[in-house]
DNA sequence: GCAAATTAGTTCGGATTGCCAACCATTGTC
DNA sequence: GACAATGGTTGGCAATCCGAACTAATTTGC
């Protein structure tokens, strides 16, 4: 029976998995997102992609990710392009807004997020990038991008 | 503009938020809860809250929390006492079934989180305890309880 | 003491999210 | 060229969340 800290440290991660949400679901809201469209939005900075990528990056049925990008497209912030090669296939792509409030909430995240942990030393940080890192992996490459 | 780590902290911040959340979704569908409903009997574990805390734990409108604890209510996972001092107010506590399926869905969360980290070494571990225990008090006290 | 403001919860209507099963169209396989 | 596999959509349903309006009990002000 070894005495525990203040927090197990399971409970800190999930402890950190609530803030960073929260803070991403007021920036959302701030930019009058929806977290899963703020979401689906950051995915898609990098270039098009197909619907399938998608519901693997987002962990989502093909039935939900339709509905997430019909009302992402029917407010101007995502277009579907027909794939030439594969004439079932599409392609979502941002629109001009849909880029650029992509890319504010992306920053206004890092921002906050750099606040918080403002206190933090330098190396620390590092140290928690790279235990990310391994936990991340552990469980396999989970989809592309920042994923914020 | 100097050069970046492979993952910036921020984005490895929103990468464990991601599979932390992750984690927690498959522990609760695995004990038949959704993930919301899994948070509120976490919350309950050390005894009966009123809503109004609950609001406040969980970030919810109140009317958002009547419907969240009626469906936890029907399903037997929990119920509504009224306070005796306020005859407004009401505390939800856990039932048996509710208790029950709370434990073993926070072990189960910590077992797997563990998992994921067990190539950490133990300092790194509390090292990042002490982090998010300074980003969280950054923000202020959110609410009780590990959270999980 | 009692009207007025506050506080605790609920109800209602509406948008979003997510799943599953069934479906259509295109592509690939044999 | 039939047949399976793949890429998406549609429809129905439950859960989640919000805001506004509401009821009931408590507290405040005078």
């Amino acid at each position: 029976m070894t005495r525990q800290p203040v927090l197990r440290f399971t409970d800190a991660l999930v402890r950190l998995a609530h803030l960073v949400q929260q803070v991403f679901a007021e920036v959302s809201k701030e930019h009058d997102l929806t977290p899963q469209q703020a979401q689906l939005l950051c995915l898609l900075v990098d270039g098009p992609v197909g619907m399938t990528d998608l519901t693997r990056s987002l962990h989502l049925e093909k039935s939900s990710l339709t509905g997430l990008v019909d009302r992402a497209a029917r407010r101007g912030l995502v277009a579907r392009t027909r794939d030439a090669r594969d004439r079932r296939a599409c392609r979502i792509e941002l629109s001009g807004d849909g880029r650029r409030v992509a890319v504010l909430a992306h920053e206004e995240v890092a921002r906050r997020l750099e606040a918080l942990a403002a206190e933090l030393p330098e190396e620390h940080k590092e140290l928690l990038v790279s235990a990310v890192g391994g936990m991340v992996s552990a469980r396999g490459p989970q989809g592309g991008g920042s994923g914020t």
